[in-house]
DNA sequence: TCTTTACTACGAAATTCTTCGTAGATACTA
DNA sequence: TAGTATCTACGAAGAATTTCGTAGTAAAGA
């Protein structure tokens, strides 16, 4: 599943509000970027018909829910883009994240935990 | 700069390899895709012509030199990918990135130590 | 009821990216 | 020297993505 640059922006916006309409999406959209609004039909109609998304016909419009995880997508963008930007090294990825955005308290203890868990399984003495 | 997919396959062997002719180039793509030479030559003349590489002629053949910095790039697409597909949130890809790909025990350490000092500049105690 | 408004459907243009065929030039080889 | 191989230049086709205009329909308001 490798959604196109204009349907992550839906995705974003359908996992962040929940189930909504063209209109709703649409206003969230236009916040950020100049689009017309049958342009953003058009295109959740086209992720309906991919099976990324479903919909419900609500009295007038249609009501679109996500069909496929956030997560699970982030993952497997996230394994693509380490391939194709980072040559596979995962590693190099984090250093630079780390590097370049600065993280809360609680987000770094949280980093430190799973650092741990995998100093375990590598190396466990 | 936003390299395209097509672009940073090449700009990765580039990278790794040096500056190079297109035939070089061209070897090392057909290892893992099928292409055709001359879609390789179009594209590093391309590339040129946008400045994101320069080229020497040598004999009869011209050398490709890379015009921008591998982690400057990486830097760039980053930030981007953050965006689009983390909505923003470093930490979060960081986790999902760890949770996926088994580091080795220096490069555990490389990431520890940054996180220390991510530690140290938001609450020095 | 008539008009305005809001929605979906859909075709097709526009844009961007990728691919390759063909032509012309130059070097190498028999 | 004739033929073959290898290179660049370039146009244009093909594919994928994004954009929007127009038409049709149903609801809401005057």
């Amino acid at each position: 599943m490798k959604p196109t640059d204009a349907e992550l922006e839906i995705l974003q916006v359908l996992w962040s509000k929940g189930p909504s309409t063209v209109r709703q999406v649409h206003d969230e959209l236009i916040k950020t970027r100049d689009v017309g609004y049958t342009t953003t039909l058009k295109l959740m109609q086209i992720m309906q018909e991919k099976g990324i998304l479903s919909r419900t016909e609500d009295a007038r419009s249609h009501v679109y829910h996500v069909l496929i995880g956030e997560e699970e997508t982030q993952k497997s963008l996230l394994g693509r883009f380490v391939e194709t930007a980072f040559r596979g090294s995962a590693t190099k990825l984090v250093i630079q994240a780390l590097g370049q955005h600065k993280a809360s308290r609680e987000e770094l203890d949280e980093i430190r935990a799973l650092l741990n868990q995998q100093l375990n399984q590598n190396s466990p003495d």
